[in-house]
DNA sequence: TCCAGTTGTTATTGACTAATTACTTCCGTT
DNA sequence: AACGGAAGTAATTAGTCAATAACAACTGGA
């Protein structure tokens, strides 16, 4: 299994490692505020190895929203919907399951809109946003929906509200109820009622 | 009309000015990108003097959130509905009509929810959005809504929509019909079917 | 006029960070 | 066995930033 020395790795392999590893420091920290040094260590490497295979950070951070929507888009295309659902119910089903798993993914994209101060980011996330809309539209339309770009829109609007409310730790601020009410297009808990601050 | 001297103004007028300047500077550069030196530039002081009336630059950040959501919640406090409009669809298009005026206001909030690794900060963007939520489902059950929580989860998703779309200048390479399109909770204009970097 | 409080600045510091340079270590090939 | 290329690091640098300390200037009142 692999070659026997547990240090070398291939240059293709440590460039997917810095990549995971950057992903998971901007998630949090934000574009600006994740270090390469971060990145190095977490991905098991010298701050300026990183710079061998990303000439410069903002090269790198292009690189990483591209391979998050990437995978987001990559990881729809394998969603199959159950009977009686539409694609967009099941693309929305698996939102909301697969949020655990996906939140480094979702945050990097939630980072990437407040880092639009750069062209070259706002650029890419226009690009990005088109390519995940016209995702969204094909499916509503597959689905015979009356009002595709309608509808694609709504569910693009509910995706944020998550993103950014997991951002802010409120699933874990709410009951199971009240989050699947905010993830729902349909009942939503009374979220309102709560204390000001649910999770003290 | 005030004290003549150009220079010497009240600490409270200060404090306004440097929350000004800092809202300016945060909705931009975000809540870690943002420098004390290039708020205290804009406000007209010194950078020292910053810390005189915020002892940290979190104090100051947390300020700024208030403010903004502060400034919200009063605009919406104001918005009266036209004949045949229901409060939400008035806190609706005020949200359009005023997006250009409001710009710093909004992607202030945006920066914040970004900036949700400090704990402080997402603490307060729970208590935040939880003010947000609260109202917007007291207008909504004024206007006699069937499900108010599910009507206020709707327009709160769009308004993290528009506020991601205008933070990378989606509203200046589109269309006005499209970008109405994207505000819009009906009809939405064909975004997808444009060319996929509309504003080369 | 002098005092005390408020307004404001200059100079500095210690910590941090992206990026460069120069060097070393390992491995397959001939 | 030795050579060339790929993998990888240590040391450094020039710049940036939040925060502190010390000092200066203005203003209103007794």
């Amino acid at each position: 299994m692999e070659p026997v020395s547990a240090t070398r790795h291939s240059g293709a392999e440590r460039r997917e490692d810095i990549l995971d590893a950057a992903c998971e420091e901007i998630s949090t920290a934000g574009f600006g505020g994740a270090t390469t040094a971060a990145i190095a260590q977490r991905a098991g490497i010298s701050q300026p190895y990183v710079f061998r295979f990303f000439p410069t950070k903002k090269e790198l951070s292009l690189a990483v929203v591209d391979r998050c929507v990437g995978q987001l888009l990559g990881d729809w295309e394998r969603v199959v919907p159950k009977q009686d659902e539409t694609r967009l119910q099941a693309l929305g089903r698996w939102y909301v399951e697969a949020l655990p798993s996906r939140r480094t993914q979702l945050l990097v994209q939630l980072q990437a809109y407040a880092a639009a101060e750069d062209p070259d980011m706002a650029e890419a996330m226009r690009h990005h946003l088109a390519r995940i809309f016209r995702y969204i539209v094909l499916q509503a339309r597959r689905d015979g929906a009356a009002d595709p770009h309608a509808d694609a829109a709504s569910f693009l609007s509910r995706g944020f509200l998550i993103n950014a409310a997991m951002a802010i730790g409120l699933e874990s601020a709410l009951t199971p109820e009240e989050w699947a009410g905010i993830c729902a297009k349909g009942e939503v808990a009374r979220v309102e009622d709560r204390r000001e601050h649910p999770a003290a």
